[in-house]
DNA sequence: TTTTTTCCTTGACAAAAGTTAAGGGAAGGC
DNA sequence: GCCTTCCCTTAACTTTTGTCAAGGAAAAAA
């Protein structure tokens, strides 16, 4: 039987707080509860994968790779988010991205077949899925009109201040590897390391091989949209 | 009054035909039908447009635009087909790209107001409206693919497929201008112009000024794919 | 503590992509 | 037919990005 825990948890969700506390507590008994070990694959690019579901603990990473073994990281899924594989709404389309577990994850999985009448019959649940649809559909496109006209070093900025941002001045431990930065902004860990070197060069940040601080946020902000103006 | 062709039209659209006949005439009437010259703008990049719209006839195109004047054109909507602004869903939110008539057309606009009883109310609607929402979602995915890890002669080779492939062996007009084609694989005038004239060095295609003919469908599907096998 | 392993850092180099500039063909207007 | 205007085409060059290779620091394992 569901926790009183997990319903309270869920009706944080714009989603599931559409629903009655009742028809949400079916809703999870209905679910079905999945845990990943840190680092498994829960499906694979192309693979049909018809299930919503909650991420109830843990973290995972939606990423695509490509066939020569580089890879991009779209997005990443903490607990209390949900999202779902094609195949949840389209038959026979494989998924365009792979899920994995960052983290030991517990997930609770909805196939469409147990979902669709509840889709069906409560239109504010629908909407409020339309709604999150909508919002990964804005994130896949700053995804394309990063990579199609910024340069890797304003994409790199970017990305400093989504991590750092909010920390400016603080000097943080680099918690991600370079491979990992690389995959987040569809680069690779050597230009990666050489475009922070340039950063910090500019004053921008300081680095050193654990550490990082954002030591002037201004010109880093300006550095990530229009790169023309700066130089070298 | 709505022409009985226009219905008959509607209901060939998965979404709309999810209505009973009626139903989707009382639709057309709350419509607002819209009429745009070729070349004039729907809407702009980040403005707030809350509509969802079919194309009743014309051509649209979706693109986004860097500020240094780069296009990158994300879809084609032809007659038929249905689209949206973000501001149908989400308020106060910009638009992601912008819309353009690339031929005379006449949209028939609903704001969320209209339809948002029409979207609660009808499960189905919803639904169809959900899986449409999965294959533009689908489109960025593939945009955000290509852009991240195929070469822009890879791209320049899908384009092509995709484009004239159902021709291969005819020699078609080239319709389109080197920006234009640039603009939908996301690269320069130049670049397009160097790589259409390497495929035809490999005897992929014949091309002139005007005409464009494939000559060897197979290896220009290769390329457009794993483009790592081929040389320079 | 020692040994491995992992990861960061750099330089040298190669490849891809973009920019500038110049010239010429094609189509449409006069 | 002539003149614009709009494109296409190319070459030369610059900038950006990626690859290879080597060395060294830090962290994990033994």
């Amino acid at each position: 039987m569901p926790s009183k825990n997990l319903s309270v948890e869920l009706a944080k969700n714009p989603l599931f707080s559409t629903l009655e506390t009742e028809q949400r507590e079916r809703l999870i008994e209905s679910g079905n509860p999945q845990n990943y070990p840190a680092g498994q694959w829960i499906t694979h690019y192309g693979s049909s994968w018809p299930y919503l579901f909650y991420v109830e603990e843990g973290l995972v990473e939606a990423l695509k790779e490509s066939p020569e073994g580089r890879s991009l990281v779209i997005m990443e899924l903490e607990k209390g988010m949900v999202f779902w594989g094609i195949g949840f709404f389209k038959e026979g389309v494989g998924m365009p991205v792979a899920f994995i577990a960052k983290e030991n994850s517990r997930l609770l999985l909805w196939s469409r077949e147990q979902l669709l009448p509840l889709l069906l019959d409560n239109g504010f649940f629908s909407w409020e899925l339309s709604k999150l649809m909508v919002e990964r559909m804005l994130r896949a496109s700053e995804i394309v009109e990063e990579l199609a006209f910024q340069p890797v070093a304003a994409r790199l900025a970017l990305f400093l201040l989504e991590q750092f941002g909010d920390r400016a001045g603080d000097t943080v431990t680099r918690d991600l590897t370079l491979d990992e930065m690389a995959a987040r902004i569809g680069s690779t860990r050597e230009m990666v390391c050489r475009q922070l070197y340039k950063l910090a060069d500019k004053g921008m940040i300081q680095i050193n091989r654990t550490e990082l601080k954002i030591t002037n946020l201004r010109s880093l902000q300006d550095a990530a949209e229009s790169w023309k103006g700066g130089d070298r």
